[in-house]
DNA sequence: TGTTCGTATGAGCATGTGTTCATATGTACA
DNA sequence: TGTACATATGAACACATGCTCATACGAACA
């Protein structure tokens, strides 16, 4: 990178650098965007998410079904309730998890349709 | 969760339990899908994503548009070119990055989609 | 109200990750 | 071949993250 910060001698790609710093994403929406990403970033939620995808289910079922402690559990379904990935109702003691969005799903499907390169 | 391993006296979520251990993805499908995402989990990378989806750009004006040091981006594309996000061509000094997939873009949309609540 | 069961949460720790700094590689061109 | 420029890479460090363990909360029910 140059003095005047473009390649080149004379920064012959300015229109490409000018056209992208006008259209970034604001920070924010930057941040929220890797956030949400983020939370699908990790083997453990994405079971978790897989789960929900196929039912509905409580707290205790997502750990025996899928072999986890009842707090790791329990602190991911955090994670996926701050971002919004999932919803709860309670009934009684029991709490029931279920994918809030479509988005959720579609996002989990283009994954596993790059996965399996197609 | 009791000794049997489900909620409720008598375990009264059994079908759901086998029904999801039935339909888990396998560890490795998990692993990577979950790989997959990560790479979305950063807000540089997703600078660096967002840009390339504007249009195809060497190293340097990467760097320089989105106010990174080379060094990140060099490192970052390197992250992205391992997960087969970005594709790049060389013609001369300059390293030419894009993006290297449809679904890459899809999930870009529809994170973009998902934090802006539709 | 005390007990039991389902769930949530905090502290602590081991591991992972992104950046910088320094330096190496590679290409063009005098 | 020597120099300049574009890019890549390795080491080191600061910080984030996911787990476990212990414990707290909350609802049902005797």
């Amino acid at each position: 990178m140059t003095k005047n910060g473009s390649c080149g001698p004379h920064g012959f790609h300015k229109k490409t650098i000018e056209n992208v710093k006008k259209n970034v994403l604001k920070d924010d929406k930057i941040n929220d965007l890797a956030m949400f990403f983020k939370v699908f970033g990790d083997p453990t939620r994405i079971k978790i998410l897989y789960a929900l995808y196929l039912s509905e289910m409580c707290v205790c079922d997502i750990a025996t079904s899928l072999e986890l402690s009842q707090s790791a559990v329990s602190h991911q379904l955090r994670t996926l309730k701050d971002t919004r990935l999932v919803k709860f109702r309670r009934e009684g003691k029991v709490v029931y998890y279920s994918l809030d969005d479509e988005h959720v799903i579609k996002v989990l499907e283009q994954g596993i349709s790059h996965i399996t390169h197609n």
